[in-house]
DNA sequence: ATATTTACTACGACAGATGAAGTACGACAG
DNA sequence: CTGTCGTACTTCATCTGTCGTAGTAAATAT
């Protein structure tokens, strides 16, 4: 395996789960367990979206009209167990594409607030001042 | 007002509130309603942090150790009305370096599930495919 | 004297994420 | 033919962070 553990945290993905899933939509349909293991290995194992989180944005965009599901045989001979698949709505890629323009927004905001020109691997963090406040 | 730029979701944002008034308090201690205004400024507008979401972020902070308050005077002359101001602690600088590194591999990850190279304002959703699935 | 800005605090509601658990089908090994 | 593993979900209760509403009160501007 490449590595072995999840490095990026909820918290901060947590605005773009949609996103992510309507990406994938926008390519082709699919279902659940597949959507998962397309986000595992398009992040390198880096992002893992929890089952629960995943099916419940299923509802929660179904809901809002920016994917329709329908259930269908994992292929076309009829055998096997079926699925339930997904795909992207004309309102999903228009959600999807405002979300794009929002996200290069946000990259240009929040670069503000981090450390300028992280080199290479090292982050120092400089005590700076520690003028102001009371002498403890 | 300065400008009616298009402003960013909280939802998308979230996980930086802690990051960004971390940032700040690195530079210097710092109270809510200066900090409040330094987001808007920093962002032109493009971010304006609630006030109930800013000071619970204190609270929260300061629980988990990453910055401390203390009440002072707005200057030496001991006049004006206090003001609880707060710093950044050690914990708290280093809580902010991992956000830093882990921004950047946020930003790689979610880069990925965004369109490639949009072109100035038009972002374009090509149908694609309408293949799959059924046809109603 | 009054309005506005500054500087907060309290509280209830809500959405999205999570952990834990359970269901059920199919494939494959022994 | 039995058991285990991988697939493909569902339900539910709980937690966290954000938000709306509201209220307080001192300082400053008009």
């Amino acid at each position: 395996m490449a590595n072995d553990s999840p490095q990026i945290s909820s918290d901060v993905i947590r605005g773009y789960n949609d996103t992510m899933i309507l990406y994938i939509l926008s390519q082709r349909p699919s279902y659940g367990y597949e959507i998962s293991k397309q986000i595992r290995t398009m992040t390198d194992d880096k992002y893992v979206i929890k089952e629960t989180t995943l099916y419940s944005a299923f509802t929660r965009m179904e809901k809002n009209g920016y994917i329709e599901s329908y259930v269908a045989e994992p292929d076309e001979t009829g055998s096997g167990k079926k699925r339930t698949y997904y795909k992207i709505t004309e309102a999903g890629r228009s959600y999807y594409g405002e979300k794009c323009r929002e996200w290069v927004l946000t990259k240009e905001v929040v670069e503000h607030f981090m450390q300028p020109a992280l080199p290479e691997k090292d982050v120092i963090c400089l005590p700076m001042q520690e003028d102001a406040g009371p002498g403890d």
